[in-house]
DNA sequence: CGCATCAGGTTGAGAGTTCAACAAAGCGGT
DNA sequence: ACCGCTTTGTTGAACTCTCAACCTGATGCG
């Protein structure tokens, strides 16, 4: 009946600092952009994305894949974002099922006015307060886990922008 | 003006790796329980934490800040596991604003039923996948995060439960 | 061509979170 | 005892995310 491999105290120790961790970080950063740029997290990432592609335009799938991030989230926080006239939507010219997302100027803008209190926020946090051979570690670690999560939840193209 | 210090191009890299697994990870263990049991993530641990308490009970405010969440969040969330019929609420005896949140018998046979899925996708995700020595780097870069962001986020008793 | 199937995207309802406002009870000084 | 301030917890509205249903256009096949 009961086969499964529980965590020993130490596993349990780990597990629970790690999401502990990570649940912190997340609220942390939320709110700092929240607070100075009235900007989610999950938004400013869209803006991000798109700020990197070229033309600064991306097929909406193309856009869920890169952020993980399920297609109809994605048209509800784009129609948000084109609201606030950040970014557009245009048909798509090869596909007419498809819609583009464009990054507007003014998106650029708040992006731009948004981007050095985030990136202070992420140092603060993380590299600042880890050594450099720390830094390298979290990366073996996160691709590592990151490789053996449901592939759908990622595209491999997600590691190619930033 | 700007002498916000950017991101390294090794860093990003790390960075965007980390949050990238960091969503997808996320996302895979709330979807694994809200699959098997119908829980969210969020819910789930309040579960387990009042499981784990003298009595099976906690004042509301200590169970918001043992989880590092809102009071009002975590209102609506009891509220919502009273229903169900797996969390009550009491009056506080020595505190008549308080409240107390106790795990009833059917929630802990939830809470029961779910855990052996859930370590199995954490076990699965992190500890089958990272070298004993990584799983002890991991702690204690997470430990060190945490110790960097707002101490209101999460009280230091919230590291002694498991 | 005609039809079934599939892929891209949107929509609306329901669930969870946040935020600000609020009520009730404790605390502290006078 | 009284008054103000703080703490505890709840509430309702606004917002984000998820899920299922749906529409449209592409694709495959007889």
């Amino acid at each position: 009946m009961d086969d499964t491999r529980w965590l020993t105290e130490a596993e349990q120790e780990v597990w629970r600092t790690f999401i502990t961790m990570l649940g912190a970080l997340v609220d942390t950063l939320d709110k700092q952009l929240q607070r100075d740029s009235a900007l989610p997290y999950t938004y400013y990432e869209i803006l991000v994305v798109l700020s990197h592609a070229p033309d600064r335009s991306l097929r909406m799938s193309e856009l869920a894949g890169l952020r993980g991030s399920s297609r109809s989230r994605l048209s509800h926080a784009v129609a948000r974002l084109e609201s606030a006239g950040w970014v557009e939507r245009r048909e798509c010219p090869t596909d007419k099922r498809g819609s583009l997302a464009v990054l507007t100027d003014k998106g650029f803008e708040v992006l731009a006015a948004a981007a050095p209190g985030h990136v202070t926020a992420v140092r603060e946090a993380i590299f600042d307060r880890l050594s450099p051979e720390q830094v390298r570690e979290l990366g073996r670690i996160s691709a590592t886990v990151l490789d053996g999560l449901d592939p759908g939840q990622c595209l491999p193209g997600s590691r190619e922008l930033g």
